[in-house]
DNA sequence: AAACTCACG
DNA sequence: ACGTACGTGAGTTTC
């Protein structure tokens, strides 16, 4: 007997869409969870079932035929979200490419055409396996047809077989009195009613008993039930009953149905293979073996190895001079350089053909090396890699000078999609151009990779990377051209490359002995207050450290008030223990406990550990992580060393210059603040900074209408908290909870704000309205972030999305001036000749380690460079000091 | 691996 | 009525 798979669309999207990853959409926004959920469920249903024949049905929209008898029916059931409703048409077209056929009428429901399907199905005899989520459908389940019922938990789905005998087994009547249960209990969420009063528990005991309502309703008043329950059913007769035909699937709809036209076919390759190119899943291309469209280009054209790839083991130093000769000639040569730099790939473009060669360096200091450092130091050699910083700081480990870089493929990626996290060159490549590379890191892992001993196996990966790279380079450089990001490229983010890798190899002096020795002190003192701690909690058995155990403490054991919850219970953080001050004196105890942990674990361990041989701290600048445009720093994180508690201050006393040197700190003064002024255009804010006076100051003068000379302490810092609030799209709440006053006060100092600062509210409009029409924010240099969460239907989300519009242009806008900075200082110190060396950058702050007599000079030259970057309707200003220490310059 | 907390701009 | 500020990285506990 043939099979037909017959499954419920709305019901499967639904749980698609409720139970996959909820942010999986393409890079431009378009939602793709739900169509990427169904697909999977789909393929699992069909690895597990191979019917012979398949199909989908739709609603097309309620109140339907069916139920128009019924007013309220459906009024609790929202409208589709906007994230899912984009998607269905699209589904559809992937469907229809699959060659799956679909029913849909107008007026009728996807459970009506199941039910019709079904006994069409029947009466021909095939057999029918129903898929959906919703129990209605139960009351189709025959000896012919089965309900496979999904569920999704967790993320995960699971299906279960309901046939007759399990349906029996599991509910004690047969599968068509479920319509019978539905009329008594009602269904809250297709909102129809029932019999008021009666539940589950009590419907399920009448039907089991009697079978369906008519029987019960032919038996009152004699049913076996209380009299209470007797009154209700009696009561609620007619709602009965209109019920039972609302919980009717029917079978009657008026479709052409023949099962024989649903067998399974081949899917359409190119309609297919387009549709997931734009929904972005190139997974799922290599699983269906779909293959580009011949004849037209897709999405990038793919680059061609086979036959093109020859390898070459360089032997000898002429072959070396000659090769570097031919590739100054080359306009471009696309290099694989392998960490440690003991294999290098190159390729390049010969006369319309690829030419290729891989070198080995087993040895970095025998003669290869000076071809290591002809080629790589070379400007004459234009080459394309992937990751340079890290690249140049390998370089400048073998001391060998980066020059000739024109292009990285990692960094383009990044300022293409500067959310999108990570940026491996297989991730490229199968975002660019779906297809699937191998991880060169495979042919190294556990130094397994030999080449002399086999060269051409993992040769031919390796080439081919290299062929990827320049693939890669050309379908970027075209985009960078058409989003106007090119010159931001090459002006800022590749140039500050080797600027960061210089900087990591340069490092930062750290004074060991000191360091160890304030450890030393925080040992002492936590020991104190950790006695002291468990003192004034009357037990000595639970971790500080652990939340879970502290919140047992403070609140079921003290009995103070919780102020707060998390997830998994109360919650224990600065703001919370900082309401409960004073009402128990163990909160001042584990807020100092907490300070002094904080700092002996993360600071003192923490950089201790990666103190390098030279006695300095070489930290990893990343260039390529942050949405905004911002550098972050990692292992260890320099970016977060404490500054503005006075014992965590003390750590920057260790940050020093070595003997006869000193540290030049220069940083911008307010320049997010400015840059907001700037951008908006807002006459009254940029007055505010010609005017060199404070601008918090100033601030609060305009808001609150008092002269500068007037403006109280409490005042500015009010305005200090307005002024920074507004670069983050702040809510007139979290204003009040950062400066503790009434929702009420804050909302009224902002509109005070605003009402000053017109420019700046009409700036905000905006750009929020240029997000939603243009689905990126960009700085002035043209970095963009995309913002996909400004079109969700979830406020929340939604909400994000404005808030980041908000602040993306302007701390993007810093993070470039800040860039450009950097180039021009590190380009100045090296074409003057000074000692001096860039070994720090925080985000608004450069430090320069250099010797004592030019110390003044640079402080000139930083700051000239600094404020140089830019003009702008106001002035960029940045503070220089040097000092022995990071706390004495700062 | 996730949750929580906290350090910085 | 929602749920409450942008951007990071790291250490600790807990599952």
């Amino acid at each position: 007997m043939k099979k037909l798979m017959v499954i419920d669309g709305n019901s499967i999207v639904n749980r698609a869409f409720y139970g996959v990853s909820q942010n999986l959409t393409t890079r431009e926004g378009q939602p793709t969870n739900a169509i990427f959920g169904f697909l999977n469920i789909l393929n699992k249903l069909l690895d597990e079932g191979a019917p012979d024949a398949l199909c989908v049905t739709f609603d097309r929209s309620a109140p339907t035929f069916r139920h128009q008898a019924f007013e309220g029916y459906k009024a609790n059931r929202k409208g589709m979200p906007d994230e899912l409703a984009s998607q269905m048409p699209i589904l559809k077209d992937v469907l229809g490419a699959m060659n799956i056929p679909m029913y849909e009428l107008d007026g009728w429901e996807a459970d009506d055409l199941l039910g019709t399907i079904a006994r069409l199905d029947e009466a021909a005899g095939w057999e029918t396996a129903i898929v959906t989520g919703d129990k209605d459908a139960l009351q189709l389940v025959t000896e012919a047809t089965t309900v496979k019922l999904v569920s999704t938990r967790m993320g995960r789905t699971t299906t279960r077989d309901v046939t007759p005998d399990s349906f029996r087994e599991e509910y004690g009547f047969d599968p068509i009195n479920i319509i019978d249960l539905k009329a008594l209990m009602g269904d809250s969420s297709d909102n129809y009613p029932g019999v008021k009063g009666v539940g589950e528990k009590t419907a399920m005991a009448l039907i089991q008993q009697y079978g369906a309502i008519d029987a019960i309703y032919a038996a009152l008043p004699d049913v076996d039930a209380k009299p209470g329950l007797i009154k209700k059913l009696e009561e609620g007769k007619d709602s009965a009953f209109l019920s039972y035909d609302l919980a009717t699937i029917r079978t009657d709809a008026p479709i052409d149905f023949k099962p024989e036209d649903n067998l399974r076919r081949e899917p359409d390759n190119n309609r297919l293979y387009e549709l997931f190119l734009d929904l972005e899943f190139a997974k799922l291309i290599d699983k269906y073996h779909l293959t580009a469209p011949q004849g037209e280009a897709v999405a990038e054209e793919a680059p061609v190895f086979e036959g093109a790839c020859t390898s070459e083991m360089v032997e000898n130093r002429a072959r070396m001079e000659e090769l570097l000769a031919l590739w100054r000639t080359k306009e471009i040569v696309d290099v694989l350089a392998l960490p440690g730099l003991d294999v290098v790939c190159v390729e390049w473009q010969e006369d319309e053909k690829t030419g290729s060669a891989a070198l080995f360096f087993a040895d970095k200091l025998d003669c290869h090396n000076n071809f290591l450092r002809s080629f790589f130091s070379d400007p004459a050699i234009k080459k394309t890699v992937h990751g340079l910083k890290n690249l140049c700081r390998a370089l400048l480990a073998e001391g060998i000078s980066p020059a000739g870089f024109v292009f990285d493929t990692e960094v383009a990626a990044y300022l293409l999609a500067p959310s999108d996290g990570s940026y491996e060159l297989e991730k490229l490549v199968l975002t660019y151009f779906n297809q699937q590379a191998d991880r060169a890191a495979a042919y190294l892992d556990d130094g397994a990779f030999s080449p002399l001993a086999d060269p051409a196996a993992p040769l031919a990966a390796l080439m081919s990377h290299c062929a990827w790279i320049g693939a890669l380079r050309g379908v970027l450089e075209k985009r960078l051209r058409e989003l106007n990001m090119w010159e931001l490229y090459e002006k800022v983010d590749l140039p500050l490359c080797p600027v960061l890798a210089e900087m990591e190899t340069e490092g930062f002096l750290i004074d060991r002995g000191a360091l160890a020795q304030f450890g030393d002190m925080l040992s002492q003192r936590i020991d104190q207050v950790q006695n002291t701690i468990y003192a004034l909690a009357g037990e000595d058995t639970f971790n500080i450290n652990s939340t879970q155990q502290l919140g047992g403490i403070l609140f079921d054991k003290l009995g103070l008030p919780p102020v707060k919850k998390t997830k998994t219970g109360y919650s224990t953080n600065a703001d919370v223990l900082d309401k409960l001050r004073g009402q128990h004196p163990i909160i001042d105890s584990i807020l100092e406990y907490r300070q002094l942990t904080k700092l002996k674990s993360t600071y003192v361990d923490g950089l201790g550990k990666v103190i390098g041989p030279d006695g300095r701290i070489h930290t990893s600048f990343q260039n390529t992580v942050t949405a905004t445009g911002r550098l972050s720093s990692t292992e260890p994180n320099l970016q977060n060393i404490p500054v503005r508690t006075e014992l965590g201050a003390e750590l920057r006393k260790m940050f020093a210059a070595p003997a006869g040197k000193v540290l030049v700190d220069a940083d911008y003064s307010q320049i997010e603040l400015r840059l907001l002024a700037h951008m908006a255009g807002d006459q009254a804010m940029i007055e505010g900074f010609q005017s060199g006076e404070d601008i918090h100051t100033i601030t609060a003068s305009q808001v609150f209408n008092v002269p500068v000379e007037k403006v109280a302490p409490q005042m500015r810092r009010s305005a200090k908290a307005v002024n920074f609030g507004i670069v983050y799209g702040i809510s007139p709440f979290s204003l009040s909870q950062d400066i503790g006053v009434s929702v009420q006060e804050a909302k009224e100092y902002m509109d005070r704000y605003f009402a000053h600062y017109a420019g700046v509210r009409a700036y905000m409009d905006g750009v929020v309205e240029q997000a939603k029409q243009a689905g990126y924010v960009s700085t002035l240099w043209g970095r963009r972030r995309w913002i996909p969460e400004i079109k969700s239907s979830n406020f929340n989300t939604r909400s994000f999305g404005e808030r980041v519009a908000l602040n993306a242009p302007i701390q993007g806008t810093a993070a470039d001036i800040i860039k450009l900075a950097m180039i021009r200082v590190r380009d100045r110190l090296k074409a003057e000749h000074f000692e001096g060396k860039l070994v720090l950058q925080v985000h608004d702050e450069l430090i320069v380690e250099c010797p004592e007599s030019e110390a003044e000079a640079i402080c000139k030259l930083v700051e000239e460079e600094m404020e140089g970057v830019a003009a702008l309707s106001v002035p960029l200003l940045a503070e220089t000091h040097a000092g022995k220490t990071w706390a004495d310059a700062h």
